[in-house]
Order: structure tokens, then C-alpha cells, then sequence
DNA sequence: CATGAATGAGAGTTCATTCAT
DNA sequence: CATGAATGAACTCTCATTCAT
């Protein structure tokens, strides 16, 4: 472990992150990424072999992020996860203008898309896992555990996609109902025993 | 006959569409659009006076088309919406593709975002009458026809997106359940009262 | 006589020497002089074959301006000639600009060239003139008159380019003694016989 | 050995300055000074940042040939500049046609209009500092040293730009009767002490 | 007469990439 | 390890010119 040289690598990441979403994907330069880096081209092309390499190893560190927040994630507390969710959901979010960004390379490049996909296999898996401590059994017969994990993720990604459009969304408004419903979900499974 | 020019802008902005979703944002231009088009580059530029001005009129080409969809949607259809969404949700769908190219490029392009998000917004509130004339009153409490609109269509496109990522994303079976979960929403006042 | 068409090609003209100036010969466009005369780039084409002929005849436009007003100017009014020199010789002239922008383009056009070296040669043999009959005998024996007309000649031309280039160029105190020069040049003869 | 690169921007200048004649200024592309220079575009852009920047240091360069020729001249020798000035004056003059493309560019770009206006006050001082040491005092009352600069300067520039646009302007002879004019000049003013 | 649509060559500029040092 | 010089292909955009109407 410690590699002091592993830094520049992360470091330039970092920076080739920035950049992406300052830029956009379409003025998204090694130049830039250099500057930031403080470094030249050169350099880049000696931690990576090619542009597309750089990307997926940004990638493959949003990865690679994503499951160690999954994993420090306990069960039982749907909340935490709301609210980090809620805190990504904004005009000017980084981490969602980042992502969006990932997914439209992604449809010219399959390893990308692959890895993305997967992360949000991973993500879906564990929002199930969450929901299934907490309900014990599905509020609605007929929805299993893995489809709601898919729709509160679709949810969160859907709502951070209007944030990202709509300068007024009204994001506090909507979050508190929508948290407000999966309560009143949780709720429904008694009910339907009556 | 009559109008054989009418037909060139339009008629390029398809072909800017489908190279757009062909090659991707980052690998989008006009050259590539003539081509397509089987026009010369000048006569991009003696219709659009910029390459943005092209993008720009694509956007609000596909706003228009939105807003027209919207219109002839009637009410007490949420199955035709749902349908329509359905059959816009997968690996390749192009409708997404393009879209969250443009999303990924609105976020350099203050014009284009204001456009996809007032389209948006737009689709918000036609999804949320089409609940309020099926429902007549909210399922659950707290939850406002305005926020059901706005989860409705963040499931849409969240759903569109992951499956967008994912080659093996179950489609139909989301779709089933999300449906049936609807149904079942629309049961819970009776339950409720009682 | 009367044309009421002729009017176009010159007012074309006019304002092809506005454009010139105002963009330089570098920047110097078709589709500018048609926006400023307000009509289409084939109008251009329909008074003037090419470029290159609108050129030639703006060039002769102001041949023709040269010789009407050399063949205006009296004899025995230096005074005249200078005067109007001077009233040429600022930082903005734009005669001046005008002018070497088309010596600047005539390296490349040997008829512009042509046209532009006549336009010259007349105006240094009306120069000698003048100073023929105002002086009879050259005051210095040894440089004819032809010479003085060059020199003077040469003398408002190099004053026009100094000013033109140099902000605080002292226009009035150098023609002020310029003149005072010639005025003095004038008594030499006489002393020479001493 | 040594900087085998530091030569490479000054030849870049010194092929740009021959397309400029060569080609004219609204002919000169980079793409032709890339060639006569047997680099890529891509290297004339490494150097140079724009096409104007390229413009400004290959001025820059004309003004410190300028300043080091004008520091190398020692006083009394207006034989010396008198030679230089004939020299550079014939119909295909590589240097004032040179000079008056950049004039004309001029136009449109303060900065270098600057750097040439410069120039050409340095030029005239240097050579009322040559006519100062020369004659001790003015022959002509009235005249100061400084405008003798003044005319001399513009006389030689003038009579550059005759011979520029005349084939068969008679430059030995108008030179000759020049420097005849300058000896007599010199002789006035004991004659008007008389 | 004059227009507007279209062309194609070429302009300036940028970029990912290479390589000697 | 890292750099800076160089490349060459591709990009956006402009322009003089043509031509059917």
C-alpha cells in the first residue's frame, strides 16, 4: 500500500472529474485536464494510455466509490440514504452532472456502459436490501423487493434529472412527500390483512 | 411539390438527430450531418447559423414534438402514457439516447437546459391531470396530484435510464409490477376511509 | 446620360470603399458590401462579373475622382493643393486608409497597380506644374521641376502615412512648416544670383 | 547543438514575412507559411497561440531590426542612410512591401499600428539627431530639426511608395536631385546670414 | 433584374497522440 | 518520470461563386 506515485493517477482523476463537468463532454480535453493537474500532456499519457483510458478509469473510480458507500451503508436506515440522495438532487449537482455525463459516453463506449450498468445493479440490489429489513414483507402483493429497489432508485435518479433541468424544482416540497409515501407504504401491508 | 426547401431544415434536423445518437455527443458534427443530410456543409450553415443554432433548433424541434403528444394525449389514459413510455424503455431506445445527450450537453447550454426543462415541467403537469381526472382524489395524504405527476415521470425516466445501462434490465417485468403498484394505488383511499 | 441604373454600380462602389476601410482589405467581403447597400450577394454578381472586377472598378472610381479634381485645381494655388493634403493627413483618413489598402492589394494586381501608378504620375506632373508657374525658375538649379513635383508629392504622401500610424503625429506645426519651407524656398532663387 | 528550437520561431517569422509579400495580405494563410517553413499547421499554432499573435511578433521583429539598424548608424553619415533608404526603393521592394501590407493590417489592429507608429517616431528622430550634428543649426528659420525628421522621412517613404506603383519611376535620377537638394540646403544658411 | 438556395474549396484552430531528451 | 516540441487529422466556419426561378 502507499504508493506515493499512486497519487498523481487518483490526483488527475480528480482533476479529468472537474473537468467533465465544467467543460462537458464535448469540450472535455487532455489539455484541460492537464492544466488542472498542473502538469503537461505528456504526463497524462504517461499514467494513461489513451483519452479513453483516462475515462474509464474515472469511471471505474465512481465504481469503485459507490460500492464502498453501499457497503458502509447499514441496513435499516432508508433514511441515510434518502437524505444523501436528496443532497445530490440539485440545479448545480457535481456528482449527477458527472454521472450524466458518463451515461451519454457511454452509449459510443461499451466498457463504460457496462461498468455503469453494473453499479447500478449493485445500487438497485442493496436499496431492495434496505427495503426488504425494513417491510419484511412487500406493502403491495404482486411488487417484489427487487422491482421497488428499482423504482426508488428510478425515483432518485428521475427527480436528480428534473432538479438538473428545472432551476425551481421544487426539491424539498417533493422529497418530503415522497418520503411521506413511503411511510404511509409501510403502513399498507397491515391494512391490506384487514 | 410547393415548398421543396420547406422540407431542408426540418429534414436536417432529423439527420442531426440521428447522428447525434449515432456518434454521440462528444463525436457529433456537421460534417457527418451533411452527409447524412446529402447536403454540403455550407448549406448547414446557410440554414443554421451555427453549429449551436442547429442544436438549439433540434431541441425545440423536440419540444414541440412533446408539446404536440402532450395535446392529443386525452384524459383517463394513463395506460396510453404508460404504454408509450414502455415502449420508449430500452437498450437502445433512441428517444433517451438523444435526450440525455442533450441533457449532458444543456448543462454547457443555458437555452437548451431552460427548454428541457420547461418541456419537462410540461410533462409533469399533463401526467399529473391525467391522475387527477383518474383518481379524483390523492391515494395518500400529504402526497399532492403535483408531486404524483413529478414521481410518475421521474420512475419513466429513471426506468428508461436503467435500461439504458443495463442489457439484461427486466423491462417487462418492472413495467408489470409498476403498473399493477399503480392499480393498487388506486385503491388505497377506499382503504383509507375505513 | 441619366442612367437610373447606373446609380446601383456606383453606389456599390461607395459602398464597397466603406466596407474596405471599415474591415480592412484582410476581412474585406462581398457579403458585406451587399449587406451595406442593402442587397443581395447576387445583385453584387449581377453589376460587377467577380470580385476582382469590383476591385478594379472602385480603383478606377477613384482614378477618376483624382483626375476631376487635379483637372479643377487652377495654377498658382499651392495653397489650394495643400490645404487639401492636409485636410486628408489625420489618424482616421479615410483616403488615406482607403488608399493603401488598395496599394496593399495592387501588389498581387498588376492592373490595380497599373491604374494606381498612373493615378500618381498625374498628380506629381499637376504638382510640377503648380510649382512651375508659381515659381518659373526651379530655386535650385539642379532639381527640375518634374523632381519637385515627385518630392512634394512624396512629401504628402509620407506626412498622410505618419499620421495614420502615429496618434500624436504634429499634423498642424509640420504642415505649418512645411509651408513655411516652400515659402522660403521660393526667395532662394533669388539669393543664388547674389 | 545548443537550442536547435530557439531558432525555429524566428524562422517561422522570417517564412511568414515572405508569404506576406509573396502572397499579399489577404492572401496570407498560415497554412502557406507552414509550408514554406516545412512545419505542420499544428507547430505554426505550438508557437504562435493565433494567426494575430504570429502578426504582432513578426512585427515586433521589423521594429527591433529597425531599432538595431538605427543604433548602428553612427552620426554624420546621412550618406549612409540616404544609400539605405535608394536601396530599399524599386518597384519590387521586398522590405516596403512588406511595410505597407503591415500599414494596411494596421487598420484593424491597434497593436500593431502601435508598434509601427513607434517605429517610425524612432526613425524620425534618428534622423533629425543625423541633419542636428549635420548642420549645427537650420538653414530654413522656422523649420526645427524635428520637422526636418518629419519630411525627410515622409519623402522617403513617399517616394518608396512611387516607385511601388511606377515601373518606370526614374528612382536614380529623383534620388540624385535629392541629395543635391540636401547639399544646397545645407549652404543656405550662410547665404542668409548674408 | 434580382433573389435565395446551394456549393466546394479553403480558412483558422484544436486535439489526441508521439517521441526524443 | 516527466517534458516540450511536433504532428496530422479533423473540426467549425467563411467565402466567392453559380444558377434556377
Amino acid at each position: 500500500m502507499a504508493k506515493p506515485n499512486g497519487m498523481s493517477k487518483s490526483e488527475i482523476i480528480q482533476c479529468a472529474k472537474e473537468c467533465l463537468v465544467e467543460k462537458g463532454i464535448e469540450n472535455f480535453t487532455l489539455r484541460a485536464v492537464a492544466e488542472k493537474a498542473g502538469v503537461t500532456q505528456g504526463t497524462i499519457y504517461y499514467h494513461f494510455r489513451t483519452k479513453e483510458q483516462l475515462f474509464i478509469d474515472l469511471v471505474q473510480d465512481i465504481c469503485d466509490n459507490s460500492w464502498q458507500e453501499i457497503s458502509q451503508t447499514r441496513e435499516n436506515v432508508i433514511e441515510q440514504a434518502l437524505d444523501s440522495a436528496k443532497s445530490r438532487c440539485s440545479y448545480d449537482s457535481f456528482f449527477h452532472k458527472l454521472f450524466l455525463s458518463l451515461v451519454a459516453s457511454s452509449f459510443n463506449n461499451e466498457e463504460i456502459r457496462r461498468k455503469l450498468g453494473e453499479m447500478m445493479r449493485n445500487e438497485n440490489k442493496a436499496l431492495s436490501e434496505i427495503l426488504s429489513s425494513l417491510w419484511v414483507e412487500s406493502p403491495i402483493k404482486g411488487v417484489s423487493f427487487e422491482t421497488w429497489g428499482i423504482l426508488f432508485n428510478a425515483i432518485v435518479d428521475g427527480l436528480a434529472l428534473q432538479a438538473l433541468l428545472q432551476k425551481d424544482f421544487p426539491i424539498e416540497k417533493t422529497y418530503e412527500e415522497f418520503e411521506h409515501f413511503i411511510k404511509e407504504l409501510s403502513t399498507f401491508k397491515g391494512k391490506e390483512d384487514n
